[in-house]
DNA sequence: CTGGGTGCAAACTCTTTGCATTCGG
DNA sequence: CCGAATGCAAAGAGTTTGCACCCAG
């Protein structure tokens, strides 16, 4: 019938705001700790419902795993190369990107995504700490 | 001491180029049906390696597992939602994108990539016949 | 009550690794 | 020859699934 609100549930969807772009196995981590009762199973197949639902969105990004994201707005990513953090950064709809590809070999284009790669802020100051170091 | 030229290695560059966008699993279909003494496990060390010696690309594209690229250019993808084809786009130089957002959340950005979703000709054309079908 | 949701464990898929053996240069 | 590369098989990691039990509405 319809859909049930379970205490599983609302734990995982706490563990996604608290979790910074979380992959699968570490909203199990989180949820785990508080509540040792709640299944891995449980965690994958009520983020996947998240996702069908879009109450999450599914981002996968090069050279992770999946990550649940509760940010459903369309917007982009940036991930930092050394960290791996992930931050949101906002898709403007002006974006003038598709239209240059828009029969890009014949294919018909629905959707776009973007995604930036980079130093966040933490990684940048060490990485100019280490090459200030004299010689 | 040097890399080494192996049958393994120009069979699996082979079936690089003779297949579009594939996998590590479907490289070693096709390599397998060729040669059976090639082992899962040179598969996936040789397609590594080329990754790692820019010989090949490694695409990481939502919903599917790594995929490998023999164009090395910068270029991105359009993925068919349907049957899940892959297809090389130009990158433009040009593309006025990583600007406005170079100081996204205090990132420093420096790469890019862009992912189109849609329809492949054949896909588009079936959808097409699909819904012209009379009632 | 009833059937959607859950826990558990086993199964699966993709990928990596250790180690003895092979073979390219 | 010598060590990089391979084959094999076992181990890992992440995710899915079957099934009996549970509990939200």
């Amino acid at each position: 019938m319809r859909e049930r609100q379970t205490r599983q549930k609302r734990i995982i969807y706490e563990a996604l705001t608290a979790l910074d772009h979380p992959t699968a196995t570490e909203v199990y981590g989180y949820v785990h700790e508080r509540y040792p009762s709640v299944s891995r199973a449980t965690v994958f197949r009520v983020l996947g419902g998240f996702a069908d639902t879009g109450k999450a969105l599914e981002v996968r990004m090069a050279g992770t795993d999946v990550r649940y994201d509760y940010n459903v707005r369309k917007h982009c990513h940036v991930h930092c190369r050394v960290c791996g953090r992930v931050a949101d950064v906002p898709m403007p709809e002006n974006l003038p990107i598709a239209a240059p590809f828009e029969n890009a070999d014949g294919f018909r284009i629905e959707d776009c995504s973007v995604e930036f790669f980079g130093l966040c802020p933490d990684c940048a100051r060490k990485s100019e700490q280490v090459s200030r170091i004299p010689s």
